[in-house]
DNA sequence: TTGTCAAGTTAGCGGCACTTACTTATAAGT
DNA sequence: ACTTATAAGTAAGTGCCGCTAACTTGACAA
């Protein structure tokens, strides 16, 4: 296992010929097609056999790298949640840590991630029985939430539990961000704004002032 | 078409003899064979192969009944639907229409759903594309929550627009579900009461006053 | 130079969704 | 009552999938 760690390495820093060895860094290749092929089509529609077809290589291959199917995704899972964290943090930073229109945008920023690789997002939240590695990312995303809603409280002179108010926070963007990607408020409310949707509540869910709500949405 | 129709309710209104005919009632058989197995395994644990084998036919048979796979899962997403709408009317109808607990009794009820029958919920508001009779039942499911709300909100002099809260209503109670549903709650948030969650949100959503909801808890 | 072993290959298994062509049993027409 | 048209089954087969086993190849180290 280890052994397998440190040629992967030698060969990532080594010089990539033309046409390298036989393949060069399969493992990374396969990842990125299944990550193409996620985006492409559902996360149905992807194939381990597309993926090699990608590649080029057979399709026993992937299994000197992985397990099993689940494995490759359990990889993209992981690395959607780091991609997630930083976005939202990245939006949180541009509005303003610790205010009303920083912790918006992060539920937007969210819903942004969910609709741009829906897959992915399936794939994070859903049915597949994540690793612990994926666990503990996730895990890392609320926090950040928790240390925001936790900033604006000491900021504001609230002294509600920030946990419990990151997770209804969690709860609603998460339920926008579903319904939006899925396709269920196109069917049953045409037309609806879910950036306003979620610029609205957000201040009902911090237990905001309703002077501070009313200015909140030409913002 | 017309005519097949108009036979399969002559045989299902006829008397069932012990043995009836090639199986009796196929198209029912595989409906309810494939509702067992979506509920034993996952959405993507079902085969149709499997089903056949439970309704004791060969794999070839559906499609004397179904174009493919996809249509028996509409008709049990079509089902579904009607199952909720019945069961949340169920709900607010014991705590009371127009009412604050009677709403919350709605989304806990929701929520019960789908923690009861995971894979038929995800099938449902998922990446399935609905049949324009699923896309209806959908949306009435939406209406009888509009309604309730309209109810609440006359009863309680608000002017506000009733459709636009339940659609915030509706993306809480969809998105605790979900995150319930895929034990996305139990791994970053373990021992979380989700009752208690619409509970103590629902409220804030409709707008009602403080008073009211520092009273709702014990309710 | 040569031996080792990770990382490819080929070939094949069982299972799936779905199709085609054939068969059977019933309901309807005379 | 006998025939007949046809709905509703079966058998057999296609191509694709995930995955395995047994082999070959080739980079590197002794």
């Amino acid at each position: 296992m280890a052994q397998a760690e440190k040629l992967r390495e030698k060969k990532r820093t080594a010089v990539r010929s033309k046409k390298s060895f036989h393949h060069g860094d399969l493992r990374e290749a396969l990842i990125a097609a299944t990550r193409e092929l996620l985006i492409e089509h559902g996360p149905d529609g992807f194939t381990l056999a597309d993926a090699c077809r990608r590649a080029g290589v057979t399709t026993a291959a992937p299994y000197k790298h992985f397990r099993d199917k689940r494995e490759i995704l359990e990889e993209i899972v992981a690395s959607g949640f780091d991609q997630l964290r930083e976005q939202n943090a990245r939006a949180v930073a541009e509005k303003g840590s610790g205010t009303i229109d920083g912790i918006t945008a992060m539920g937007i920023s969210y819903l942004r991630f969910a609709v741009a690789q829906p897959a992915i997002f399936r794939l994070m939240f859903g049915e597949l029985k994540k690793s612990s590695k994926a666990d503990g990312k996730g895990e890392d995303c609320l926090k950040n939430v928790v240390e925001e809603v936790a900033h604006y409280c000491r900021k504001n002179g609230h002294t509600t539990d920030a946990q419990q108010i990151a997770v209804r926070l969690w709860t609603f963007v998460h339920g926008a961000s579903s319904l939006e990607l899925d396709g269920d408020y196109e069917r049953v409310v045409p037309g609806l704004d879910v950036d306003d949707l979620i610029a609205d509540v957000t201040p009902r869910l911090l237990g905001a002032p309703s002077s501070v709500r009313a200015t909140r949405k030409k913002g």
